[in-house]
DNA sequence: TCGATTCGAACCGCCACAGTAACGG
DNA sequence: TCCCGTTACTGTGGCGGTTCGAATC
């Protein structure tokens, strides 16, 4: 028996969400993520069937089991025999997929009783019509599974699952550090474990697609950016995985990939333990409000790399930003060396004159959260630019254009 | 070394908002 | 005594124009 919904408190928990960092039962899912645009852009998952508190990223076939990272790496990162379980990545979706839609998403899904049965119930009847924004959202993983975008655009746009939505990838390699290209990535788009050999992803990388992508891209990446723009120039990101025998456990970080700034330099990682890898600690990032900060940490000869520094309010746009930031720089760290690097150094250095240009023109607009703040604040008086007391001398009002003495 | 330029942080008062405490039924 | 809903209170942060210091050229 797993724990109670978060919301209703009442039925099983089956999906987590992780904006709202929330366990829900099916119906207590549609409602409250059907509620606007926004919710419905949240990005779901399955929550973990050991744990039954962090979001699952992978279904053991053998035990048809849902596991989060941390299970996964406690049930299979420790035991041989267990280790052989062939997983599943299990896919995020968004909007409010019908039972038919969720099979399409996950293809085990009939496997799972409870989910199963509670989306007959409750989902059963709902067609993806009805259930799509008007504004032409839809539904991650029901109408883009079978148009799915292209690898070269998969990053964008709102949450969707990846192209192998339909078929799950089957992860034959042991999770742990020996398995560098388990795709734990969440992140929509992503191509997973055929990224290794798919050499055309990262030839088809267009660096302006990240740009537009990410509009606070310096905010996204703080400090890291500078640091990571001399390792991109320089190729040096390569040379510093392959140093140090990283892999890129793409999974637990919406924001993963890109990293490279602490501790690069004099390999100066934190041990950390794997649950502060999983998802959870993702979400943690998601929704901590602070300055950018890059976590990176390693765990033996394996690299968990997180970013920091999202705030709360962009922690849904940047979802998908694991796999764009990877790409950012450059080659996939747990792309072995190939004799084609130096193509793609050329590459590099297109997409990186590009970035600078691009970078040069961007424009930061500043946001504004409170319309009525703004309108009071662009109605008081000031003294010098600041804001005066109600009655007090002032030398500027916004209104009068006058002074007051 | 100095001047010019650029950039970002700080400042101010008000008040919306969120969280907590107190209160009554 | 406990629970629940309402009200009151408190702390925090955002808003924009200007200034000023640091950094850069």
């Amino acid at each position: 028996m797993g724990y109670l919904c978060d919301f209703c408190g009442d039925q099983r928990s089956l999906v987590y969400c992780r904006s709202d960092s929330a366990c829900l039962c099916l119906s207590c899912d549609r409602n409250v993520h059907s509620a606007n645009a926004l919710s419905r852009r949240h990005s779901r998952t399955l929550v973990c069937e050991r744990c039954n508190s962090q979001p699952a990223f992978v279904r053991s076939v053998e035990e048809k089991i849902s596991l989060c990272q941390n299970c996964d790496w406690l049930g299979h990162g420790t035991s041989p025999s267990s280790s052989m379980h062939k997983r599943q990545s299990i896919n995020c979706y968004s909007g409010c997929p019908s039972a038919a839609e969720f099979s399409s998403i996950w293809s085990f899904f009939l496997d799972i009783p409870s989910l199963g049965e509670a989306c007959e119930q409750e989902l059963g009847l709902m067609s993806i019509n009805e259930n799509i924004p008007p504004e032409g959202q839809n539904v991650s993983g029901s109408t883009e599974v079978t148009d799915l975008p292209s690898k070269g655009k998969s990053w964008a746009g709102t949450p969707s699952i990846p192209e192998s939505s339909s078929e799950p990838r089957i992860l034959d390699q042991p999770p742990g550090p020996a398995n560098e290209c388990v795709p734990k990535l969440y992140c929509p788009g992503k191509k997973a474990s055929g990224i290794c050999e798919d050499d055309d992803l990262y030839d088809d990388f267009i660096m302006d697609e990240v740009d537009l992508e990410l509009e606070n891209y310096e905010e996204l990446f703080g400090m890291a950016l500078s640091h990571s723009e001399e390792l991109f120039e320089n190729g040096g990101i390569n040379s510093l995985f392959e140093a140090k025998d990283m892999s890129a456990s793409a999974g637990d970080s919406h924001c993963q990939g890109a990293v490279a700034a602490e501790g690069s330099s004099a390999g100066l990682v934190n041990p950390i333990q794997p649950a502060c890898s999983n998802a959870a600690s993702a979400d943690s990032v998601m929704s901590t409000k602070t300055e950018p900060i890059v976590c990176f940490t390693a765990r033996q000869s394996q690299s968990n790399i997180s970013f920091s520094g999202v705030t709360k309010d962009s922690a849904g746009d940047y979802q998908d930003c694991g796999a764009s930031s990877m790409l950012l720089m450059g080659e996939p760290p747990w792309c072995p060396p190939c004799p084609e690097s130096s193509l793609h150094s050329a590459n590099r250095s297109n997409a990186v004159m590009r970035y600078k240009e691009k970078k040069k023109t961007r424009k930061f607009e500043k946001k504004v959260r409170y319309a009525s703040r703004k309108a009071r604040a662009d109605v008081r008086k000031r003294v010098k630019g600041r804001f005066v007391k109600a009655g007090d001398v002032y030398d500027y009002d916004p209104l009068n254009q006058t002074r007051s003495y």
